[in-house]
DNA sequence: AAGGAGTTTCCGTATTATGGAAAAGAGGGT
DNA sequence: ACCCTCTTTTCCATAATACGGAAACTCCTT
């Protein structure tokens, strides 16, 4: 079905800029040429030539001072004109505000990608203890209330062409889904109750409950949660909020009939 | 000083590529080769070509029934890892909550571009009647008052290589500042205040008040403002503000220093 | 002042991106 | 069901251009 894009069907020196532009996303600091060179395996010039390109374009900075390079605001611009994504976040950060004021804890989307999900926005509980994640986070689904849901609603074909039974599930806590049985058993319960709970799961001390939102054909386009300190955030007090995230994401989902 | 990166010095491909994305995140729909061929003018098969490597790296994706493309979440993610937006947004944040929350009207965040006013975070009032603008909008500066406060901290030599005197001034309202000479009087005032006020320069109805945030060296790297409806957010509750504003921002800027 | 570690520039060569055209699909209308 | 049109995809020979190596340069350190 998903043919792959045949490799000579691809220009190599694009795909060297996207390699720069990834190995900068990850990088923390600023980078100098030298380093890139060597772990990305171009040469000077080459990465030089890449690196000038993207600068004159604001996709990468150099630093004046130190000759050394990251990446630029043009970047974050052409991130927010990602059309899925904002329209997304425009039609659900009213009821993300709601959520998050009600409840007083942190109201997120996110939608899943692979085996991965990927926050799209976050709405921050005003409490000083609080749970934060960035928007553009990547986490593992299988350890997430928002994984979870958003995988418990994929077909089985899909589901195994994600999860092939050789690769082991990465654990983040000692109470993550460790086994594929175990997962599978798990979504079969969160798909037939509609919502799921992450304890302490993705990070000790941070509890989470998701529901799913639905598209036009009805699949699940993104998924909502509330997270919380699990000193705070109890079991009982998701319970509670259980019946308000799933009236919420009804409201949302109707929001993409039309 | 700002040398210009020489022409030959860049990689050909990787801009036609930088064009592309650029081209689809001004589109607000999907968009198919042909049109994107047409107007970029560059061959079918090169336009192919190039989204082929896009679409395999996530940057754009493919509706599998229109066969056109849109911008993929790739992109959204890198956005996202820009450290200087980070940074700035993640310091600034707390702060415009708590902007947000005692003037209840919109707080943001933005930063000066060129001639142009980049937004990278707001807070938005919780009042039915509030003022609303998207992470990653470019504005002119001169009609905003986030855009003046920042222009009014840079070098003369700065400003007038950005305002060439022969390029008229748009004007976005009949109240924006129209003329050259109306502009440097102004921000001369602005630069001596402290602060900077548009009442319905950039939109009919919006009303706002910026302050700059200083960094290290002490030159302004970014403002935070205060937008709200004129009918509510009057010029009397704006010199309410001031003072909070001003405060905020000298606050946010001591966590500049190291 | 000299050495070192980085960046930037230059150049000939081999790779590779290119556009044109043909092939393959995808509707739409008769 | 067929044809016709519009669009995307694939293929190919050729011209263009990205490439790496090395020299030139810059700045910092000793």
């Amino acid at each position: 079905m998903e043919k792959r894009v045949d490799k000579n069907e691809r220009i190599k020196s694009i795909e060297k800029a996207l390699d720069l532009l990834e190995f900068l996303s990850i990088k923390e600091q600023e980078t100098g040429i030298t380093e890139i060179s060597k772990k990305l395996n171009l040469g000077l010039s080459t990465v030089h030539r890449i690196l000038s390109t993207l600068k004159s374009r604001g996709y990468v900075i150099q630093n004046q001072q130190t000759t050394k390079y990251r990446l630029g605001i043009k970047l974050f611009e052409l991130g927010c004109a990602v059309q899925s994504t904002r329209r997304l976040v425009e039609i659900t950060k009213p009821y993300l505000k709601q959520l998050s004021q009600s409840t007083n804890e942190t109201a997120n989307l996110a939608i899943l990608e692979g085996k991965e999900v990927i926050y799209l926005d976050t709405i921050e509980s005003t409490e000083i203890l609080r749970t934060e994640i960035m928007a553009g986070t990547r986490t593992p689904a299988h350890c997430t209330a928002l994984g979870k849901v958003l995988l418990s609603f994929i077909s089985n074909r899909e589901f195994e062409s994600l999860y092939k039974s050789d690769e082991p599930l990465s654990s983040l806590t000692s109470k993550s889904i460790s086994s594929l049985e175990e997962l599978k058993k798990h979504l079969k319960k969160v798909k037939e109750q509609g919502y799921a709970i992450d304890r302490e799961e993705y990070k000790i001390g941070v509890n989470c409950i998701g529901v799913p939102i639905f598209g036009r054909n009805g699949e699940a386009i993104a998924a909502i949660s509330i997270t919380g300190p699990a000193s705070r955030f109890t079991i009982d007090e998701m319970e509670k909020v259980k019946d308000i995230l799933i009236t919420t994401s009804e409201e949302i989902s109707n929001q993409f009939l039309d």
